[in-house]
DNA sequence: ATCAAGTTTGACCAATCAGTCAAGAAGCTT
DNA sequence: AAGCTTCTTGACTGATTGGTCAAACTTGAT
């Protein structure tokens, strides 16, 4: 009849709690960096929790101690990226310099395919899926952030500040030519040679290429 | 002591002998459809032999009659592919004209996404797991090819006849921009709407974006 | 040192996985 | 219609999956 001994898991019943301990922090920090690997490469169903157990170098037992399920695991995931994948669209401002604006935005997402590429194919494969978990991020929160910076610039090509192109093909393409290479990295590197970072170079190509497309 | 009975798959052991009988061709061809389907929204590990199955309409024993192994449904799946995936660069001519050369390129990639794009997710799945299944095709087939017209795209720089940029990058770029219409199919329908078809003003936009793009 | 709370794990479970097999159903040839 | 081949599947297997649980081990405050 006693209650029985709650878990960290069941205890932060929403995402309010912090993690309270030194042990819980450091744990499901290593649990969450060892998921991303996997999740990353294999996707959610094609990831098992004993490879991340694993790859954490924990017991499997402990993993589910410190979360409630696998699905508990990828949400978190997915949870925390969110917060930094509008971040850089967010900054886009309608007092700066058109083309200074939409150059510093490329390289903000340029720079996320160099320091986190695995949540960048977190992201991807969560797509591939059909965003059965990011559906109403997608549709509400990125969705009017897209619409707001697209209206943006539209009033800057309508002003003649930039080229008059298509402002949401626009926000496409640079989610897509910066992604690549993070995403298609190891195709990236097998047809350079494994010695070279993939990245080379690309920003001097992007930088040439939107300024080129920019210009009114 | 009787030799067991001998199936489709194991009759033919190398990818030689075409499916004999007009049963054999039907059900092998659907069963690559539905694996296609399968494989391109899960991954290899992510997807179930009952998924397929159901897909197909067919018992999964069944599906074993005419493939030896998940792995080899895979494998069949992959190498034709690799068949389709190289022609549109191959047919870049070093005799035509550069600019229309490279457009007609972007534009082949760009009805693939639109034709294929269940095939294009297949391979976004193999390079994100890290191309475990098609590494000697990268290492080898594709990279021989990329650096082939990598070459030609460099002396039509030199040459002055388009604008100096690198070689490697501008073919990256054009994979990237037509991909994205197909792998992030559901993000774009999500974010445009769902009665928009995504690929709407794509060509123009890549017409417009290479064409400034290449000029010298 | 003690003791309660927090942490870890071996052993286990039901469900699902890829793959097997023998027997039956459907086609094809005569 | 007979007889042989091709095709199909229900019932199964051993391995792996996500997840549970009670017992044992640590840790930190007193």
């Amino acid at each position: 009849m006693s209650a029985p001994r709650p878990t960290p898991a069941e205890k932060s019943g929403s995402a309010k709690t912090p993690p309270r301990s030194r042990i819980q922090r450091r744990n499901r920090q290593i649990i969450l960096d060892a998921a991303l690997d996997v999740f990353s490469t294999h996707g959610f169903r094609g990831a098992t929790l004993d490879q991340i157990a694993t790859q954490a170098g924990l017991s499997k037992p402990n993993l589910l101690y410190y979360f409630d399920s696998k699905d508990a695991i990828h949400r978190e995931l997915l949870t925390r990226l969110l917060d930094t994948w509008l971040d850089p669209l967010r900054m886009l401002d309608a007092r700066g310099d058109p083309h200074a604006e939409i150059m510093a935005y490329m390289r903000r997402k340029l720079q996320m395919s160099r320091d986190f590429p695995r949540e960048s194919r977190l992201f991807a494969n969560e797509i591939l899926q059909g965003a059965p978990r990011m559906e109403p991020f997608i549709r509400n929160d990125l969705r009017a952030l897209v619409d707001d910076k697209a209206r943006l610039l539209q009033a800057w090509a309508d002003g003649g500040r930039i080229a008059r192109i298509d402002p949401y093909h626009l926000i496409f393409s640079i989610w897509s030519l910066t992604q690549h290479y993070a995403d298609f990295a190891p195709q990236i590197a097998m047809i350079r040679g494994d010695g070279h970072d993939p990245l080379d170079g690309a920003e001097a190509f992007l930088e040439h290429l939107y300024t080129r497309l920019l210009a009114p």
